[in-house]
DNA sequence: CCTCCACAGGAAGCGCAGGAGT
DNA sequence: ACTCCTGCGCTTCCTGTGGAGG
């Protein structure tokens, strides 16, 4: 039988409000989410202001109110300031660099409704834009489905370098936390930000420790090291993990601070092994050719004004040809081979400096990171030399 | 002051692989 | 299946630069 609109609207529902349970919808006030929304728009608020942009990973299991928070936070910013914009996307709809930098600039440039422009085309746009001190933040949920993620972020952030005026802030949603480990370390350290790493830190103690076994200041020791080292939570993690087995196997009750100090040394070589055995053979060949170099002293070690342990560009690159040949490989250009070096410090595996006064000409000189029998040791592993 | 040194790092271009379009 | 395009890893060429040395 046939039911009026009338009736149906007249008859007393279960319901009060539908579209309250849906998941769409963004309650007015969130309760126990003023905390997290205060913390995001303390990052949010220097982009608002035409400083720095900063960067945020909001991360946590389905149903936490993740997407909800941030929808929050941006009906509230919606329209405070003008040259500022804020832009959702989902990345399982918008999963690749081309699509999200498309989606974001369609609005400002109309001629983007027909495809077939090339990258460099959205760039010099995106640019274009942020100049007129225009302020953008993006809000990237579901992050881990980006393919091209690592690309995705570094063209922001260099973007973010080119720019004179405005900037791009980028906020990440996942559900996993385990997707930060996808992530190329570049990457990593400009998307990651101390307090996201704190927060980190006490939700996975909460989860993996028993309660208190920790002692406070060897947290606080460990916050510190992982900031001045990296900001990378896997450091953090590791670190903790080690100490807890270290002081484990001493029979003790408690981490101290002696534990995680003592982890540091074990976990930083075991890390550079995990780093160089992903790298790539020539820039193993070469970071070898720099702990050789190190291990039977520079030419130049007794030069006034050269701290120790610094070498130079040119015989490093010497040294490398040498090791090509006896591993009968084909030595790269020695243009290609300063890249080499550029990517072994951005891994943290050895640091650089110019040269200045003392030394004749303009290079480059070089120390190793770690200890350089360490780095011999593993790269001989691996090199089979 | 000029010149040389010992590089730095940008620009152009090349061969190749993988993906998109047709 | 075919072409076309793009990105990648790399080479070659070239100009720039700050200090040493004469």
């Amino acid at each position: 039988m046939a039911t009026s609109f009338e009736e149906v609207l007249a008859k007393a529902t279960i319901f009060r409000d539908v579209t309250v349970l849906s998941p769409h919808f963004v309650p007015k006030i969130l309760p126990f989410r003023d905390l997290q929304i205060n913390e995001i728009v303390s990052i949010l608020s220097p982009a608002l202001k035409g400083q720095k942009p900063r960067n945020l990973i909001l991360y946590g299991k389905t149903g936490t109110g993740k997407t909800c928070t941030i929808k929050k936070v941006m009906e509230e910013f919606q329209g405070i300031a003008k040259n500022q914009s804020m832009h959702y996307l989902n990345c399982r709809i918008y999963n690749s660099r081309y699509r999200i930098l498309q989606k974001i600039l369609r609005p400002y440039v109309p001629e983007l409704e027909k495809t077939g422009f090339g990258l460099p085309f959205l760039y010099e746009k995106l640019l274009e834009i942020l100049n007129k001190e225009h302020q953008m933040v993006i809000i990237l949920d579901e992050i881990d489905m980006i393919k091209d993620l690592d690309e995705l972020v570094y063209t922001l952030t260099r973007i973010n370098d080119e720019t004179t005026a405005g900037g791009a802030s980028i906020i990440g949603i996942s559900n996993k936390l385990s997707f930060k480990d996808a992530l190329d370390p570049r990457s990593k350290s400009s998307l990651y930000e101390t307090e996201q790493l704190q927060q980190i830190l006490f939700q996975r103690i909460e989860e993996g420790f028993e309660k208190d076994v920790i002692e406070k200041s060897a947290i606080n020791l460990t916050a510190a090291l992982t900031a001045q080292e990296s900001g990378d939570a896997r450091y953090a993690l590791k670190l903790l993990v080690k100490a807890g087995e270290m002081a484990e196997a001493k029979g003790k009750v408690k981490v101290t601070d002696e534990d995680v100090e003592a982890a540091r040394r074990k976990v930083e070589k075991d890390l550079a092994a995990e780093t160089i055995s992903s790298l790539p053979e020539n820039h193993q060949i070469v970071l070898f050719a720099i702990a050789k170099i190190t291990l039977s002293g520079s030419r130049y070690a007794r030069l006034d004004n050269i701290d120790e342990g610094f070498l130079f560009s040119g015989e490093i690159y010497e040294e490398y040809e040498m090791l090509c040949k006896k591993l009968r490989k084909k030595p790269r250009s020695a243009r290609w081979y300063k890249e080499y070096l550029n990517d072994l410090e951005m891994l943290g595996l050895i640091t650089t400096t110019p040269s200045s006064k003392g030394v004749r000409g303009h290079t480059t000189l070089i120390k190793i990171g770690h200890k350089a029998e360490d780095i011999e040791d593993l790269v001989k592993g691996k090199l089979g030399i």
